[in-house]
DNA sequence: CTGTAATTGGACTGTACAGTCTAGTCCACT
DNA sequence: AGTGGACTAGACTGTACAGTCCAATTACAG
């Protein structure tokens, strides 16, 4: 039977994500194909090749590490709890770690996706953060220092070891979101009280 | 020619090594016999399976990820500015962040490896870097809190986004180490203060 | 010097997979 | 109804690699 055809090329873009998210790029384009309900040949009706089917599904990927950082400088501690839920629900999911993980796999075999991926994702988060930072820092709430520094060290008390042990597959029983992002936001504002 | 029989379970190890940090599990054993300097057969004399020779590397890798933790709880700055050193020269090194990127790479093909790895290493440090927290407040040198906690919050801030970075093989100009891991700790005493 | 165990190179098997090709099928549009 | 474009199943090619086998060679211990 044949699929319906307009939505083909999303269905494969889908499958591709899924398989090389849980398998790496080795993966096989049957693989995808099956996952897909689709033909091999129709995969490669829409992508020439392998390598062209992951670059266009790390594309399509990128909004996973995005995380919008939206509020008024007036209140740090509430802007970051907030950020930190989004934070830990998007960037901290499995899903996306799992993609991290992926593309830090093939970064040998892919260094310019991989670069890309890093400046459009954290990269990216730590600018919006650090702006904020100094926003807030201008407007008194937060002690006056290095905006990018203190971002960075907000983003790394929030992936903690929590992403190491995400990053090995290591389970662990569930924590409250609310009180350990909370905890966060509480450690970040004794070390930036103005 | 034949290679001095002792040390070939050596080389070759060293060898997998080198070849598994750099290309991955789909390194192969004839290119590791290459490196070694050591016919293929020689390989499989030694370990039945590609399988059991990534076993024994990782094995014997481990101690890559640990960094001791000295000094009294009296001078928690200066322990931990030493802490921090170690840290950044040890565990953020190319080469312990490439092997990094393979575990996890490999952790759906080799889950029990990786929870070993995970739980000798960051773990295990980890609950040194606790205790030793624990013992600092007690004795009023930082304020009181959940230790294990507080040994999180460094091990992120010393992580940040450089983990992130070299997991991903991005490039960035060379700073001053010595600088860097005094402001992260700065900041750490800045949050832990009594 | 001799026997044994390890090493070597190279041929070989079996499997997995990227990518191609083909002949036929289904659907949309005119 | 007929035409063109996308889809399907499946066969096929070439390559890469894990793991085996073997006959010849080398190192080393007694």
């Amino acid at each position: 039977m044949m699929s319906s055809a307009p939505d083909n090329r999303q269905r494969i873009i889908a499958a591709a994500r899924e398989a090389f998210t849980t398998e790496g790029y080795r993966s096989s384009i049957e693989r995808i194909a099956q996952l897909a309900g689709v033909a091999k040949q129709t995969v490669y009706n829409h992508f020439p090749t392998k390598e062209a089917l992951f670059d266009e599904m790390t594309r399509d990927n990128m909004n996973l590490f995005l995380v919008s950082l939206s509020g008024s400088p007036d209140n740090p501690r509430q802007t970051l709890l907030e950020f930190g839920r989004k934070y830990y629900e998007g960037v901290l999911s499995g899903q996306c770690v799992a993609w991290m993980r992926m593309i830090a796999a093939e970064s040998g075999r892919f260094p310019d996706m991989a670069e890309r991926t890093y400046q459009l994702g954290p990269l990216a988060m730590l600018g919006q953060l650090s702006d904020y930072m100094d926003r807030a820092m201008q407007a008194g709430k937060l002690r006056n220092d290095d905006p990018l520094f203190a971002a960075e060290m907000l983003y790394g008390m929030l992936s903690g070891v929590e992403r190491t042990r995400m990053l090995f597959g290591v389970q662990r029983e569930p924590y409250d979101l609310e009180t350990r992002v909370g905890a966060i936001i509480d450690c970040f504002m004794h070390a930036y009280a103005p």
